[in-house]
DNA sequence: ACAAGCGTAACCCAAAAGGTTACATTTGTG
DNA sequence: CACAAATGTAACCTTTTGGGTTACGCTTGT
């Protein structure tokens, strides 16, 4: 399977470059019009915060996008994330591939 | 755009349909080929815990899947759940086209 | 009847999201 | 230069959630 080589880009860095930016629109402007506070936006907008659900339908709405957009990048990013700061998960034993691919 | 009509499947119905009971495998001995506690395992397959993206790696492996298709199942159940349990999201006023959709 | 599997409650810990307030720094503009 | 606005972030609080252990009662198959 495919695995992703390099860091995904962080959502927040998205919405940095490609809305506030571009659009001249302040964070603090954001926030109000997502309606969340400042805080929630600068941690999202420096990489230290997460993109929720609830923040995906905002931005969504905001930028005539889908949410979906929103919670896939962010999904990518900490699946990657994942991948990379703990090797536990290395450690499961795959189920053995005749009983895995067994007709019936 | 396009939106989810009904609920999607949540992880743990896929866990439970797709692999448990076709392969015979109880939640007890899944929980211990994950490295997870039983109980962990059990929300998820009652539908009362998440698919973390720690969680997700660790069925990729026990069941040769990428990470991603887990965390994505997640994902859309999550993504349904926000739009349906809570309206304060509709709240959000659009950004004027103009202005989103400006040359330059 | 008995052991195994299971759902779940109780309890504990740690992390994370989100809010408010406040402070120091940076930056744009008169 | 001076001042206002924007910003990053710390401190503090609340709520939620994941995950672990232990334990209890129910169900089921042998």
């Amino acid at each position: 399977m495919r695995r992703m080589i390099r860091r995904p880009t962080h959502p927040g860095n998205i919405i940095k470059e490609d809305y506030l930016l571009p659009l001249s629109i302040t964070i603090k402007d954001m926030a109000d019009t997502l309606g969340v506070s400042r805080k929630t936006l600068s941690k999202i907008i420096n990489e230290k915060g997460a993109i929720t659900p609830d923040m995906a339908l905002r931005l969504s709405r905001a930028f005539d996008t889908t949410p979906d957009l929103w919670l896939s990048l962010q999904k990518n990013y900490d699946l990657w994330q994942a991948e990379h700061v703990s090797k536990a998960w290395q450690t499961v034993k795959p189920i053995s591939p005749q009983l895995l691919h067994h007709q019936g």
